[in-house]
DNA sequence: AAATATACGTCAGTATTGTTGACATATTAC
DNA sequence: GTAATATGTCAACAATACTGACGTATATTT
């Protein structure tokens, strides 16, 4: 006899295939995440550290308000970490010429380097799971993950690339 | 003129993309425990505790140190977010019939409807982006986020559903 | 020019989740 | 009987987040 019926969610699709999305989810992000980590740890700096660093470094001139949207955090959370690293030369923070109010945030050179030994590991991984998968695997894995997002998170991606 | 010359990685695959997939994760699964997080707050439990039943719930009757092993945490970290659980009688323990050591972990009728309140919203934003990206990216997803994590965490979807 | 709004910074207190390290107990394996 | 294993527990600490309140500089509005 079969193993058990498919429970089939209102949604028409497999409990059992929407619970392996979110397992996937949870490992995938749980592994990714961890090499980065640790050599974060031997600077004393932690994850925030790194999702700072990692977003000025994609929008240098980047407004601290408009890191606190991307990042999801409140102001005195970002405050810390931002300020630890302005302090300790990673990133340099240039009065706007504009808007006299913002400080908008550049890595430095130390910055930058931190930021290439974090993320080359990172890139590494994605690399070899891309290149494993194929093109048309990709595409997939890029539409799934667009829609799992809320709708602010993905137009941030439908103005480039697409 | 062209916009920039794209960046090509030692990998073969353009740098831009690489980068891309990074924010893909890091947006997605911000975005995706957002929600349930909420739920949480309000009976003042964590994404931690969220964690334990939703692995619990996977698989009844597992050992302590398989919880531990798949959660990646330390003993100690567990220990915390557990004991509050079986306390306040979310989650049951059974003593090992072959090996009186283990604690077998059960949910009880009450962990298993708080494990229902969490996960419903998280299988319907899965459920909504399986629908909208179609069965044949979802196969796509799978490969990517499976070539992602870890080896040891690979053979867990590989014994299932395949 | 004065009032208001915005961008950013900072102080203080608190909660959650994680870590190390050390030690205790029950049970199984050798 | 001794050693290994599975689990629990105490204590101290660090990172990351939160709320709430207040301060300062600059822009915008009236």
């Amino acid at each position: 006899m079969p193993n058990s019926k498919p429970v089939i969610s209102s949604s028409g699709l497999r409990d059992e295939d929407l619970r392996q999305a979110i397992e996937l989810l949870f490992f995938a992000y749980r592994d990714f995440t961890a090499r980065a980590d640790a050599i974060l740890a031997k600077q004393s700096f932690g994850r925030a550290h790194h999702r700072v660093i990692y977003f000025v470094g994609r929008h240098p001139g980047i407004t601290v308000s408009a890191l606190l949207e991307i990042l999801g955090i409140t102001k005195q959370s970002l405050a810390r970490v931002l300020g630890q690293l302005v302090r300790e030369h990673y990133i340099l923070q240039k009065k706007g010429t504009q808007d006299g109010r913002q400080r908008l945030l550049h890595l430095t050179d130390k910055g930058r380097e931190l930021e290439r030994m974090l993320t080359t590991e990172q890139r590494a991984r994605i690399a070899a799971a891309y290149k494993d998968a194929g093109p048309s695997a990709v595409e997939g894995f890029r539409k799934v993950m667009l829609g799992i997002m809320n709708d602010d998170a993905r137009w941030r991606f439908k103005t480039r690339g697409d």
